[in-house]
DNA sequence: TGCGATCTTGTGAGCGCTCACATCCGGGCT
DNA sequence: AGCCCGGATGTGAGCGCTCACAAGATCGCA
């Protein structure tokens, strides 16, 4: 409901301040070759008759429409739904409109058909965020006529990726595991369509094989804390410690061993990755790797906007996880390595 | 890289089809009164020619653009994100599309530039998924001239909401540790600007004063799992059941009281809100009310594209919380209810 | 003082579509 | 056979803007 006196345009703000609709125009676009005088009283203009430019009519002729095309997977998973958020807020500040499509399921189809809605509103460029290989690929195999970005995935021509190293992270977590004394120490993988999982999982092996250890245990969940629970249920006796590839899947491997009657961190060390803000609160809090999620949506913003404006320049390199340590991990203890399945008895808990 | 023959537009197919532009509109729009041979012709130009009509030129002429506006405040908390994952789900699912703006402050300034910037862009409507009540009204308060849907919150005139009782929630969480013989439960509350946080609180304070018992302690968090540790930390030895206003704060309610000796659930019964993914793996597992954010999502996109095309009829009530029983709370103790501080003594531990 | 170079401004076309209206066609009626 | 009517199709205008170009104003220099 509302005084609906019809939009002004272009004309009316021309005629109110006595020029051409295309002198408006001109100031309206920061073009140069206009009298300051002139440029104050068309902004004069404007500014009375609270004009807005139409950005259909813009998008019209110029074919082009100040819109990013957004394409999520990871539903609400912390990492993707931070990186998503910290985009959309870089995107408003720097006043383009963002498209969004969430993919539940990494149905191609719907992936291709969103890109395909995409291009017909004449979106200038086109952001991925998700883990998944499968939509990026989808995406990146379209022959797109806008800039593309990506979460760091497989490289593809054309393609630009921003993101977290997080084969640095695996050693970093790895490393912290071996410096504690641990020699048996296990992975819970993430998806195997995850390019950030089997690059986690790469750390922890090439971190491994460093130190001359053997990687064996490794299992595989679905970054939910149920499929960490799964894994912890038939985790090996003789591991000490396991670097878990989300804290979501720590969470629930907790949870499992300590049912089993194993304690954490006395008999089984554990580390996570993401750094989710009730990692600091677990029991015990979460030995971790923590994402800089803000900073990744905001790069994949910049660097599309660079691109889209012509800047050929390459994205800047990935930024390194960083080891908050907490808790969860400690020494191994010294000697035996098996039967200490039977060392939960009581202890007076410890003051502080 | 591609090829760019200029996309097809109507006048293209018209040719092709041996027909004129305006009848191949007809067939665009489903219009009648075109011969069922004539029709297959345009389509199957259509379909040749790849031919999708330009939204932007639509969008000129009939001043509609199949576009929503969202405005999303919460950052990646559970709640919202899911609600917006569900309405982004269910828009695509429609063939609309959608522009999101989050606000990570409650600036009311940017909260009237995002609507404007939609109004801008042509939307047909706009949701708002914010607790916030600052946000919900400041849009609210806009003279908007198209239909606005906000989570249930202070009814504003014009504007339709959609949500999950939150107060029956608040009710029936403490009539559950009532009827575990608690007779000091606190509570400890969401923002005070958040309507839903309210509503909880007012209906712990009515069941507690249905069962003709106080209401005193209580606390105000921000939803983080570090205001439930403070809130935690100084919690009176005499209460013996929290209800948390969500369940990131009763994690971090766990984690504080857990330090401070007390054992949960047997010196202490806690209740959550929401059920969020970590709750079933919480040590212990989190008794809570699980909201199904995924219909609140669908039904504000139902409703809103139901009020766009003219539809009157009023939106669905208000779904209700389930509760959902885990370990976090048990019978209240018999006989004394203080100096439970010091019982914390070693247990063997449980088998499963 | 005059004429081209330069700055400033205006004019017209057209982006791709829908809307309002005009025109055409065939069949049922007298 | 002639006429009217309604279904099928075509015509032209115009949404609000930018682009290419033309024209007018200004200035410098000889």
């Amino acid at each position: 409901m509302a005084d609906a006196p019809r939009q002004a345009t272009i004309f009316d703000v021309a005629r109110l301040a006595g020029v051409s609709h295309q002198t408006v125009s001109r100031v309206l676009n920061d073009l140069p070759n206009v009298r300051p005088a002139t440029k104050a009283r068309v902004e004069d203009a404007i500014k009375q008759l609270r004009y807005v430019p139409s950005p259909a009519a813009r998008a019209l002729v110029t074919k082009r429409s100040r819109t990013i095309g957004l394409i999520a997977t990871g539903g609400t998973e912390f990492g993707p739904s931070s990186t998503v958020l910290y985009f959309n807020v870089a995107a408003r500040d720097a006043r383009w409109s963002v498209f969004t499509a969430n993919m539940v399921d990494s149905d191609p189809g719907s992936a291709r058909a969103a890109v395909e809605a995409f291009l017909r509103q004449n979106v200038e460029g086109i952001a991925v965020i998700s883990g998944r290989e499968g939509v990026t690929d989808i995406v990146a195999g379209m022959e797109l006529t806008v800039p593309l970005i990506a979460l760091q995935a497989t490289a593809h021509a054309g393609m630009m990726t921003v993101g977290v190293d997080q084969y640095a992270g695996g050693r970093a977590a790895t490393a912290h595991l071996i410096a504690l004394g641990h020699r048996r120490i296990a992975h819970l993988a993430g998806p195997q369509d995850s390019v950030d999982a089997r690059e986690r999982e790469r750390g922890w092996r090439d971190e491994l094989a460093a130190a001359g250890l053997a990687a064996q245990v490794v299992g595989a969940g679905d970054w939910t804390p149920t499929s960490g629970f799964a894994f912890g249920q038939t985790l090996a006796d003789e591991v000490t410690a396991v670097f878990a590839a989300n804290d979501q899947m720590a969470l629930g491997l907790i949870h499992a061993v300590t049912e089993r009657g194993l304690r954490v961190p006395e008999d089984l060390s554990i580390v996570g990755f993401d750094d989710i803000p009730e990692a600091e609160h677990m029991a015990p809090p979460l030995t971790t790797l923590r994402q800089d999620f803000e900073r990744v949506g905001r790069d994949m913003l910049v660097t599309l906007l660079g691109r889209i404006n012509g800047d050929a320049s390459e994205p800047m390199g990935p930024s390194q996880p960083q080891l908050v340590v907490r808790a969860s991990t400690a020494e191994a203890a010294p000697g035996t390595k098996t039967g200490r399945r039977q060392a939960t008895l009581a202890q007076a808990p410890a003051a502080d």
